[in-house]
DNA sequence: AACCATACCAAGCAAGCGCTTGGTTTGTAA
DNA sequence: TTACAAACCAAGCGCTTGCTTGGTATGGTT
């Protein structure tokens, strides 16, 4: 396979973790026809929204009729859920690596944020975007699918702020902190632009965790 | 007219700003028939979602027929509009007031952060929801007249940050500390339920104040 | 050569949508 | 009482929507 893009500076290969989630039919091959219909879906939603696109508007991005996209899916709403659940797998599967990768529980918190921002920012983020502005769009049988595997996401966060507050790094609560980093990382979609100069992701990553106060150990 | 709620603990008189503004013409009258249509608009809004929100479902929520909405509003569109307009322009002048009642920096974003945390979970918590989420159901005109009106409330922020900056208070940009901010604060609506107990919002205030690590002047 | 699953097209249906229309009720003021 | 505007109803138009249907290429397997 061709890597289009840069390679990251996350600890992580992430198209070694795309590689194995393919091979393990959890993710579709972006090169697939599922896997192109999806990426153009996830654009086109994070675009115009769920609802002002039409079935006739994702034919049409990937070069087919309007009915021959209930081939490959039986519902538009089953199309949104693939963006969402294949973006959760692979986010999940990137943090997982990022902190294993990681030593202490500082550089664990780093590495997530760092993670989330790229999730954000970087190649997923038109999806991410999705899944935090389309969720109401979902049925309530599909949210409740999909909250499971955020729980899991959510899970590797709470794990690192709970062990920070028993070392006394961190004050406020847990929950709350992790709370408030996932609206101002998902906030940052609307904003921030690393292409334009400015600040790097490293820089936001800095501030990020400057900014969660961590006390000395 | 009859105060339905409980006088919050603000430092300014939220019903006499109300008052005011009605009476200039800048926001309805919540027991017109305008003023109560906007208001069931903004709980559909918010449940449902713009798009899925039938012209039958806003006519049924306040007992009329489908075609008497245009009446009162041009297209479905203008409704979301002045949900939108109104409520951003009662929340500025609430913030103006809660600014000017305060005396250092350090306080006017003490009651900066309290107001907008009231703003979104308080009585225009809905309205402020659709702010968020509904954005692009908006027309790119009213967009940007929509915007305009945003530049007013954020310039308070950035003063107030700005101020902090100077003073050597604050060490981020405040830029990204209002964009960080916006996040938070946007995203507490998804999760902070008050009235179940628990955190408070000045409680919750604190922590967000504490979170940025204003240096002591 | 015969078969068959996969992927697609061309056409269109039924339902729901925003909005319009012509006419009726209601409130107010001369 | 008359006059008139604001508020509303009943009906439905024209269009778009998600999705279905019946049929056709294509490529691999036997």
């Amino acid at each position: 396979m061709v890597v289009l893009f840069k390679p990251l500076d996350l600890p992580v290969n992430q198209d070694q973790i795309l590689q194995t989630l393919i091979a393990d039919n959890l993710v579709s091959d972006p090169e697939s026809a599922r896997g192109r219909l999806l990426r153009e879906a996830a654009r086109l939603f994070r675009e115009k929204g769920y609802e002002r696109t039409t079935v006739r508007d994702l034919a049409a991005a990937v070069g087919i009729q309007s009915g021959s996209l209930f081939h490959h899916f039986r519902t538009k709403e089953e199309i949104l859920k693939a963006v969402m659940v294949e973006t959760i797998r692979l986010n999940t599967a990137v943090m997982q690596a990022a902190m294993e990768a990681a030593d202490s529980n500082r550089d664990k918190l780093r590495a997530l944020v760092s993670a989330e921002l790229e999730s954000i920012n970087g190649q997923t983020g038109e999806a991410m975007a999705v899944l935090v502005f389309e969720w109401r769009s979902l049925s309530e049988v599909s949210q409740a699918e999909v909250l499971k595997l955020r729980d899991i996401y959510e899970a590797l966060w709470l794990d690192v702020l709970g062990a920070l507050k028993e070392e006394g790094a961190l004050v406020a609560d847990p929950f709350v902190v992790r709370r408030m980093l996932t609206g101002a990382l998902s906030w940052t979609v609307t904003w921030y632009r690393p292409e334009r100069g400015g600040l790097t992701r490293e820089g936001l990553t800095d501030q990020v965790v400057a900014m969660l106060g961590l006390s000395q150990p």
